[in-house]
DNA sequence: TTGATTTATCGTATATTTACGATGAACGAT
DNA sequence: ATCGTTCATCGTAAATATACGATAAATCAA
């Protein structure tokens, strides 16, 4: 981001921004799909129900982890990805707030 | 987009994510909530508000109006800007259903 | 007509995103 | 110890995104 006037943006903006961001490509939405639908949730699985990669497949999946809406723990050489359900339900809090505020529903 | 293997994601996943990268920047957020509160709503408005200069302001202005999200009519020189309630509602929808999928709230 | 106001667009620079294949690291099994 | 499996990371290429100043287009006012 080159070099903005100054840096005014509240935290939560920035925040939920980040989290669209992270929502923002049909593989990383159908990756959160995968992870709710299957319990067991090994990269390659999810390799193998996308039209993707599989070095792209892990950055996608990275993008999520980094915004921390999925969780992945070591299983030897396996890595067991799922949803994290404490920043999913921030999100989905942060996002009634904007569509409360923006939106007559 | 450099060259999908196919092109398998489903039209909802893709216009969902088309949403999510509308506001995946704060200034677009921020932009949705001024022209919430005001009701005359100028894009000269908006950039004294904004710490980024008008021709930035115009862009993200341009991307909001590209999903939906909002509308612009001419008024004289001056541009009226408003959200696009139509489109809003069916956002929140569509995340709504996302959510109720992948989360357990 | 001229000048002021408002906004979109152009040109440009830089950063980020998206994609791929290749490689390396970690582990389990033989 | 070696081999196969799994995944992240590296290197790379192309497309997008973000930002700015400058300029053009449209309108209203004087």
């Amino acid at each position: 981001m080159p070099t903005a006037k100054t840096e005014e943006f509240t935290k939560a903006d920035i925040w939920l921004a980040d989290i669209a961001k992270a929502l923002s490509h049909p593989a990383r939405i159908r990756i959160l799909k995968i992870l709710t639908e299957m319990n067991v949730c090994m990269c390659g699985d999810i390799v193998e129900l996308l039209p993707l990669s599989q070095s792209t497949v892990s950055q996608h999946l990275k993008e999520l982890k980094r915004v921390g809406l999925i969780k992945g723990e070591i299983e030897g050489p396996k890595v067991c990805y799922c949803v994290n359900n404490e920043i999913l339900q921030k999100a989905k809090k942060e996002l009634d707030k904007l569509f409360s505020l923006v939106c007559n529903c």
